[in-house]
DNA sequence: CTTTTTGGTAGCATGTTGCAACCGATGTGA
DNA sequence: TCACATCGGTTGCAACATGCTACCAAAAAG
């Protein structure tokens, strides 16, 4: 766990997200959920991290909402991991992470796992950020509102 | 420095990406470059985090390509940290956990700062993962293929 | 009923973080 | 130009988190 009294009340929202799975193994984690990984043995060898290690993760993972612990789908008294709505909506973060992971850490034509749509196996295309009618915006595009009410 | 010997030849692009901005502070002091903040001081004095982690992260996210160290714009003789293109290209990491944050962990009414479109200064539009002829994408929508060239 | 797998826990060595003190180079005001 | 404040660090130390190995009980497999 990491030691952070500075961000809990912080206003900013990436910090928050930051302080839920801002952290090495969390979202390798949430990445293997997507994947598909629910038990604890799978996600431990998936990653090879330490046992107590993960144990630490799910529990703060579970504890964060972002997964939830429920009964093996195959009938065992074994427990799943699976991801919450809550987790479901970090699917823009692995993804964005993933693209930018592809654009800039693989040289040409080094092989790496690739996220394709499933209805005709092609590449996903690349995330935008869009203004609310629909331009593309750069960071220059934007500011940041210090505080604002929903 | 965080120890992994275990995923720096991964072929997952998301483990590469979480290797190299995948701890508590980077992601905070990428989310302060895009919102402008150049010298040491700012960044620290915003964050709140001790100088030693500080430098040992700016010094990180340097050697990993995503700021670079340039003379001060003001004509001073200090050095200010700027994202490389490479940096830039995480706009879409850093809004896509704004917007996560946004929805899960405030109230309705809640204040919060806000990336807003600087021309009309309204609120970005939520960011979708989309497949390569334009249908929206869910998780499940998706899966990954184990390896591939590009 | 014996063995293997699963999902952990406990203890210990090591690595990382946070804090406070200190420091030289630079900028600033009189 | 001379004193003083600020900037951007470095150093040492204490606290904390991580990784490894060994161990263990419950469940499953054979």
């Amino acid at each position: 766990m990491v030691t952070r009294t500075r961000f809990d009340d912080s206003e900013c929202p990436v910090a928050r997200s930051v302080d839920a799975i801002g952290d090495w193994w969390s979202l390798l984690i949430v990445r293997d959920a997507f994947d598909g990984s629910r038990r604890f043995g799978e996600f431990q060898r998936s990653l090879g991290v330490a046992k107590n290690i993960l144990t630490a993760r799910l529990r703060t993972l579970v504890a964060g909402g972002v997964l939830e612990s429920v009964p093996a789908s195959d009938g065992s008294a074994y427990r799943e991991y699976v991801l919450t709505p809550k987790g479901e909506a970090l699917f823009p973060v692995i993804v964005a992470l993933r693209q930018w992971g592809e654009q800039n850490f693989f040289a040409p034509g080094e092989p790496h796992s690739q996220l394709v749509d499933r209805r005709g196996g092609h590449r996903l295309r690349a995330l935008e950020v869009l203004s609310a009618d629909g331009r593309r915006l750069d960071p220059d595009d934007t500011t940041v509102h210090k505080i604002s009410t929903r």
